[in-house]
DNA sequence: CAGTATCCACAGTGATACTG
DNA sequence: CAGTATCACTGTGGATACTG
């Protein structure tokens, strides 16, 4: 085998659990929805209330989502009107470190562009 | 200054670097160009072929918003016909840590999800 | 070899109005 | 309160053909 296959083989086995990720951090809403509940258990309109623009439907859609990979759990509480609890999952948990790495890249991005200008 | 207000400046806050670095990885093809990237300089072509199915037109435009963003380097030598080299800057390699976080979450969340079916 | 030009399809998002 | 329904728009990305 060629070293050139196996450069590839190797480049697409490493991407594939990268793209996973990012597959389930996509959206424009979803990294502020997690940011907003690391800080606890919130109710629909209390993420909405977090994150400024976002619409009823694109945070329903998001929080969606979300439930679906096993990173927020949506809780329905009996009360008149009925109230929706959301929270982070143990493996929702798990994301806090990248989004830490993500936010002390980014900054690090941003005065690394501002300097170069 | 009420407690929610100081949670929504919070959380804000806390997302704007984070947002910052989702833009400048966004993007179909970035991360496989960038995980290529790290395993050397590479010519145009030899790119293309460590990512499957990728079109000359978004190889292109990806290489070309990663060098706006000073993540790669784009060396080009007078041969005929032409070569062009591309490379990560060093800012660019800063970004190896956190594609590693996003391998080994993504690994792990790959798991949890088969776990739960 | 390393791209560019053109056209097109569709996913993602926004705006607005409505509901149990 | 916590959503859903509908419509409209826009940008992203694919296909194909062409070029210095």
């Amino acid at each position: 085998m060629t070293e050139e296959i196996l450069d590839k083989k190797a480049c697409v086995a490493a991407m594939l659990p990268v793209t996973d990720a990012l597959e389930v951090l996509r959206g424009k809403w979803k990294l502020a929805i997690i940011v907003s509940l690391l800080h606890g258990t919130k109710r629909f309109g209390q993420i909405a209330a977090d994150i400024p623009k976002v619409t009823d439907r694109m945070l329903s859609k998001e929080l969606k989502d979300l439930e679906m990979n096993h990173l927020v759990k949506r809780t329905i509480h009996n009360t008149f009107p009925v109230t929706v609890e959301y929270s982070l999952t143990e493996h929702g948990q798990t994301l806090r470190g990248i989004i830490t790495e993500l936010r002390i890249w980014g900054q690090a991005h941003r005065d690394h562009i501002i300097a170069k200008q």
